[in-house]
DNA sequence: ATAGGGTTAG
């Protein structure tokens, strides 16, 4: 009797778990307890979570933090709280599931963070750290920038052959990008190693990667280190001009810290700067919007005895106004007058233009007329900005007027006036005028500029006639002129609101092939397009597309559109949106 | 003598 109780009490169990079916008969300790970690996060039952941390593994913790990263956010906290219990420290496992994460959500900074700290202080070599991202790879729905990443960290820390090791094992793998190839060149170029910068360099090459403006950046920057030394046998140095050219050069393409940087080697070199040298990068830091920067340059070079000149003041004065920064801008005037330094043509269409764009009109025209009467207007500027102004506000007739008495004190309206005028027709929609005054021009002036030929093209889609709008895009390459991003972006923006966004997303794509980079503009254009035509998800990967081509986002147009998106794709596909607000 | 600042596109 006992021991058929037995019998039949064990049987019994083993019956019903044939009857809960294969996939408990299977499970071990860990799947029970990550199926329990899963259901009670997804409530956020912290408390709950809490009893369980005695079980807690570390691949545990790595599986629940790849299931959970449809919801980052969640995944992400739930790492933090883990790594905070006494019962539990995190593994290279439990973090490279967080680093795939943290990537995949654009966190670079975290995840390079907890990459250079895995390295530094738990001495994780850099192959080790990445095979075990390897082996993460699938399971986490991780994307190649991880890498990007780990090579970018391993420069950080000084790990130059650590950095390289990763590069040779992923080359295997097809997971090298350019973006990493770019980071190690200039990691290279930033300790001095020339020689090996080129050899690195030909092995990019010859691997067939195709350079993108960075690398060429790199390279233009890695020939002005030696160029001259090497091609004369140290005879020709670089001077202060060419100094000057190459801070010109990366404060104009945004790298201004970069620019900085030369301007420290051309003093460690021993060459003289002057006030040019500074005026370049006070006007690269203020055209980024770092105005503090501009003026700490301002007192650097004061220390060094170099006095500020109008040059200096009309470049600060310039982005203030562009910035809406008006007594900054009217303080540093005063401070202009008062140490004597004069202005000249610029400062005129400087305070010109930055009266009308700041809602000044009346002002501006009152300043106009006071410098006009005093015969100090030399050249065309104001005249064409305020010219400009009027074709924008519709006001046609007192843009002529303006013409004419221009042509009355004896300037020449250039390409500029006759671009402003042809706009506004474009803009009244009389494209017959348009046309006439551009052919007249043509007559006059007899060439044609870039900016005059994105004006008609501007005209031309603004009155529908898309297939003239083309053309002009065609002849503007027989005749020689080659076409700008302004040239794109019109066309582009356009091409969205004609409805065409494929084509739209094609000629994004022969504007990278043609080597011109898309900016926040294009960026900008395409993105409130779209959002307003076509999926989220349509409008998440054109961002990412862009993003891998190098475009910088524009912060207002990320937020806005992106951002959201990201947000509420991630938190309605798993129903969090009333908790995650109430956390 | 060669190097720096102002007008066009969303």
């Amino acid at each position: 009797m006992f021991s058929g109780f037995c019998l039949y009490k064990r049987s019994s169990i083993v019956s019903r778990a044939f009857h809960v079916g294969k996939e408990f008969a299977n499970l071990s300790t860990e799947d029970i307890v990550f199926r329990a970690v899963c259901v009670n996060l997804r409530q956020r039952k912290w408390k709950v979570l809490e009893q369980m941390t005695p079980s807690f593994t570390n691949s545990l913790v790595s599986r629940v933090v790849c299931e959970f990263r449809q919801s980052p956010k969640l995944a992400l906290e739930f790492y933090t709280w883990v790594g905070q219990s006494r019962h539990f420290s995190h593994s290279l496992e439990s973090s490279c599931a967080i680093i795939h994460l943290l990537v995949n959500m654009r966190k670079f900074d975290e995840a390079l963070s907890i990459m250079g700290n895995l390295m530094l202080a738990n001495s994780v070599s850099p192959l080790e750290f990445t095979e075990r991202l390897l082996d993460s790879y699938e399971i986490c729905d991780a994307t190649p920038a991880v890498f990007d990443a780990l090579v970018r960290a391993c420069t950080q820390i000084g790990a130059t052959e650590g950095a390289y090791e990763v590069i040779q094992k992923l080359k295997v793998n097809g997971l090298v990008s350019i973006h990493a190839w770019n980071n190690f060149l200039s990691h290279l170029l930033k300790l001095n190693e020339i020689v090996r910068f080129w050899k690195v360099y030909k092995e990019v090459v010859s691997c067939g990667y195709v350079e993108n403006a960075n690398s060429f950046n790199l390279l233009i920057y890695a020939l002005s280190c030696q160029k001259m030394g090497v091609m004369s046998g140290d005879n020709v140095l670089p001077n202060s001009v060419t100094y000057n050219c190459i801070i010109n050069g990366f404060c104009k393409i945004g790298r201004v810290a970069v620019a900085e940087e030369i301007l420290n080697d051309m003093i460690k070199a021993g060459v003289d700067c002057n006030v040019r040298t500074y005026a370049t990068l006070i006007d690269g830091y203020a055209r980024g919007g770092s105005s503090e920067e501009s003026l700490r340059l301002c007192d650097d070079m004061v220390e060094r005895g170099l006095v500020p000149n109008t040059v200096v003041y009309n470049s600060i004065i310039h982005w203030f106004l562009a910035e809406g920064d008006m007594e900054g801008a009217s303080l540093l005037l005063s401070d202009m007058i008062e140490k004597h330094v004069y202005p000249d043509q610029f400062t005129y269409s400087i305070l010109t233009k930055g009266l009308c764009r700041n809602g000044y009109v009346t002002q501006a025209f009152k300043f106009h007329n006071q410098v006009v009467e005093k015969h100090i207007i030399e050249d065309a500027f104001s005249h064409n900005i305020l010219i400009n102004y009027l074709c924008k506000s519709n006001n046609l007739a007192g843009a002529k007027q303006l013409l004419s008495s221009m042509i009355v004190r004896g300037l020449i309206p250039d390409i500029s006036t006759y671009g402003a005028l042809i706009d506004g027709y474009c803009k009244e929609g009389n494209i017959e005028s348009a046309v006439q005054l551009y052919e007249n021009m043509i007559k006059r002036i007899g060439l044609l500029d870039v900016i005059t030929y994105n004006t008609l093209i501007n005209g031309y889609c603004i009155s529908g006639k898309i297939a003239e709008a083309f053309a002009l895009f065609d002849e503007m390459r027989s005749a020689g002129i080659s076409v700008d991003k302004v040239s794109y972006n019109i066309l582009i923006n356009y091409l969205c609101k004609f409805g065409c966004f494929q084509q739209a997303k094609e000629l994004t794509k022969v504007m990278i092939l043609h080597g011109v980079v898309p900016d926040f503009i294009t960026y900008t254009t395409l993105c409130t397009n779209f959002s307003k035509n076509c999926s989220p998800e349509e409008v998440i990967e054109l961002h990412d597309d862009m993003v891998l081509n190098g475009v910088i986002p524009d912060r207002q147009t990320y937020k806005a559109i992106i951002s959201p998106l990201l947000g509420k794709k991630s938190a309605e596909e798993h129903g969090f949106m009333d908790l995650s607000n109430h956390h």
